[in-house]
DNA sequence: CAGTTAGTTCTGCAAATACAGAACAAAGTT
DNA sequence: AACTTTGTTCTGTATTTGCAGAACTAACTG
């Protein structure tokens, strides 16, 4: 496949965003090929040349991305290459375990409460709110799912 | 105010998790100290002490803290000294921001959509579900909002 | 079994990060 | 006016990161 400006200038975009979200830049990267690739599935040196690095950074940028569950490959009869693809199918769980996570400062939050004396009650006061509030929030997400698999249909 | 090893403990626990969220090392110790300190105010210099760091390090990162709008300080008539503290009270719309920031991503994936062929449908399916769920979850945040302040009411 | 293909692991380095320490600034104190 | 307090800014550096390139492995191919 051929990439357009386009194609290039959006993978850069998405490979930020990811490297805002804290991964390295190849990493967003490929993310961002799989994505636009329209296959959906890249061999290895499709993207070695696509991206133009090195076969050892892609191939620890794609071990990464396995380890976490976003990335997988297949193979094809006859054809020992492998060919990588974002499991799109996912985002429900990606999405939840986004979810989980920028809500697990409660943990914390929790722990604080227990060992702050009381010398600012305002201070523990919402502090307290804001774990009730992600407590409330964890338990609703599943039926926020519910809903939106009712309204789609 | 004299840490307890509890205390301590606590604060580098804190630490990582910020630092895992793309922050640097000191700013996560700061909002773990800042979190932890019964006051919940702390002076620039306790700041130094308690966490054994240089005056420069601690300058830089509340600079970055009052910048992303974490973190304010005050100051009492009469004393030169500066006391910082967490903005605990604006929890709901922080947490806001980072709901929205991780719906961003439909951003993308709407871009993506755009430019992709339909050599792939059910990616392309998969991809167009995610980003209906993403508008649906934007609108659904106030909402949400709102029925938890109904429940604790 | 020599050569090719497809990818991994190891080694090294350039650039970025995160901080220390010194110099500096601004304001108050004696 | 010299000195102290409360930070800020500048300069240097140890550490970490992110990748390249080479060496390597495993499997297939002629």
């Amino acid at each position: 496949m051929v990439l357009t400006e386009k194609h290039k200038e959006l993978i850069e975009r998405i490979g930020v965003f990811h490297e805002h979200k804290g991964m390295q830049p190849l990493v967003g990267r490929i993310i961002g090929l799989l994505l636009v690739h329209e296959e959906g599935e890249v061999s290895f040196d499709e993207i070695v040349e696509q991206l133009g690095v090195s076969k050892s950074a892609v191939s620890n940028a794609l071990t990464f991305l396995q380890a976490k569950g976003r990335c997988v490959y297949s193979t094809r009869p006859g054809d020992r290459k492998r060919y990588f693809a974002l499991k799109v199918s996912d985002w429900r769980e990606d999405f939840q375990k986004d979810l989980e996570n920028i809500s697990e400062i409660q943990k914390f939050i929790d722990e604080v409460l227990e060992i702050r004396t009381d010398k600012n009650p305002e201070f523990n006061c919402n502090m307290k709110d804001f774990s009730n509030f992600l407590g409330f929030f964890k338990k609703e997400i599943p039926a926020l799912f519910d809903r939106f698999k009712r309204q789609q249909a």
